[in-house]
RNA sequence: GGAGGAGUAGCGAAGAGGCUAAACGCGGCGGACUGUAAAUCCGCUCCUUCGGGUUCGGUGGUUCGAAUCCACUCUCCUCCA
């Protein structure tokens, strides 16, 4: 509670400068006083480009969520207007345009996320669809265009980079509607603060320079970056062999999330603590020193992975993950019951297979595709690759009898140390 | 239009009549070790009913025998007009 009246006291920034999440702000000054004397609305936009956000999307969440529990007001403005464009950031080349039934499908499943990660008290969802559909060609000419100068447009990273593949008129006034997005906040919401990803910086000043032209250059605007989050062995954050990790439990379930918080890399794992979890600074400087001391035992990633997963999907799926985590990696799948291999084995790939007994390279090739051929499922099988029910087995002309195992109802089959197949015994 | 060069397993790259189902490297898959890590080490990497079967851009030929020689053909690259 101290803690939280100091950060409520107006020291948000410094908890943000220790968690290294601050690239760049606009006027480090100002925006100290600014939230020291009041509880500012701040937004942060997210274009509606899939259906599902990611745990890229989460950084800047994060930091909204801080200054929620600070006592801001957060405003997250879904682009339904800004993503039918396509903001040319961090893209070598030209966007393909989304239809807008598309947009409006992600605009909805964003939404409902964004609910759970933020509530619905002290939080504001809006699009700017609302209001930026509503401008029309010649107003936008006659009060923003000519506000904006090609020349500073032209200098923008985002744009200057595109200058050689080329960019089409579309992309290049993505920077103005963001711009409008912020001005119009400013007017509606009183929001002065602009949050995002390093690669916004150009679209962020864009804004309080437009807000500060046409309101004033005493408009107290401020923007703030997030540094670019890269691992420990240089490559992008957040990504996994499968593709991307989303926050939506249909695309990755809630244990794949856990897991993938648990495989952090010791380098990384104090950075993550600092940015996605709320974990005191003391909480995070003890599980720092256990990375240095016991690091087999993992205690940070584990924090790591309860923390996010709760926050994310909630505090039973966590302790689902852990179960099937357990089960999983200790190979003692027969404690489980019929329903806990249900929940647990949602994610993993699973086959309907008759109730008979057959030979186990058969059922590895013919009923599964677990293996491509013959010659390499007996060469699994040799080499102790295989696993039935847990079990090793490296007979080879071991048979399988469906009817035995788990009342009848399933086999496990794994391949190697975490690949599994559900069989699930037709009746 | 002319002159050369190249096409080999997922990729890169050897092989230039039988010893070649095809070296080697990467990638991939297993195993050991381990911390569900990294590194390392080991095995496998066309299919098979283990008899064999089908492969070296394609088609046809020479030969007892062809990835290797010949003809035609397709694709790609370089240089010259």
């Amino acid at each position: 509670m101290i803690f939280l009246e100091k950060v409520a006291q107006g020291q948000i920034i410094d908890e943000l400068e220790w968690r290294n999440a601050v690239n760049q702000m606009t006027d480090e000054a100002g925006l100290r006083d600014l939230v020291k004397e009041k509880k500012i609305s701040l937004y942060c936009g997210v274009d509606p480009t899939g259906d599902s956000l990611h745990i890229g999307h989460l950084i800047p969440f994060m930091m909204l969520k801080r200054f929620q529990q600070a006592g801001h007001h957060p405003v997250i403005v879904i682009g339904g207007g800004t993503g039918a464009i396509g903001d040319p950031s961090g893209k070598k080349s030209e966007r393909v345009l989304q239809t807008m039934t598309q947009v409006k499908h992600n605009e909805d499943a964003l939404t409902g996320q964004m609910e759970n990660l933020f509530g619905t008290e002290n939080f504001k969802i809006v699009n700017n669809y609302d209001w930026l559909s509503k401008i029309s060609l010649l107003d936008f000419l006659r009060d923003y265009g000519k506000l904006f100068n090609v020349n500073t447009m032209l200098g923008k990273e985002i744009v200057a980079t595109r200058l050689e593949v080329g960019i089409s008129y579309t992309e290049f006034t993505y920077q103005i509607l963001q711009s409008i997005d912020f001005l119009t906040l400013y007017k509606e919401h009183d929001v002065q603060l602009q949050i995002g990803g390093a690669d916004q910086w150009g679209n962020i000043t864009s804004g309080t320079d437009l807000i500060h032209r046409q309101e004033g250059q005493e408009a107290k605007v401020y923007g703030l970056t997030i540094p670019l989050m890269l691992k420990a062995d240089g490559t992008k954050f957040g990504k996994t062999a499968g593709g991307a990790v989303w926050l939506d439990p249909e695309k990755t379930t809630p244990y794949e999330f856990y897991q993938f918080w648990v495989n952090q890399d010791d380098r990384d794992v104090v950075k993550y603590l600092k940015y996605f979890t709320f974990l005191s600074k003391t909480e995070i400087a003890e599980l720092a020193e256990k990375v240095k001391t016991e690091p087999e035992k993992r205690e940070a990633q584990r924090r790591l992975a309860e923390e996010v997963t709760e926050f994310v999907h909630g505090k039973k799926a966590v302790e689902q993950a852990e179960h099937i985590s357990k089960a999983l990696f200790s190979g003692e799948l027969t404690a489980l019951t019929a329903e806990e291999i249900e929940q647990g084995f949602k994610d993993m790939p699973s086959v309907t297979i008759a109730n008979e007994v057959r030979p186990l390279v058969t059922l590895l090739v013919d009923d599964t595709n677990i293996e491509p051929s013959r010659r390499q499922a007996r060469e699994d099988i040799k080499n102790g690759a295989i696993y039935i029910n847990g079990q090793r087995q490296q007979d080879l002309d071991f048979e399988v009898d469906p009817s035995t195992s788990f009342d009848g109802q399933f086999v496990i089959i794994r391949k190697g140390k975490k690949k599994y197949t559900l069989l699930r015994v037709k009746h």
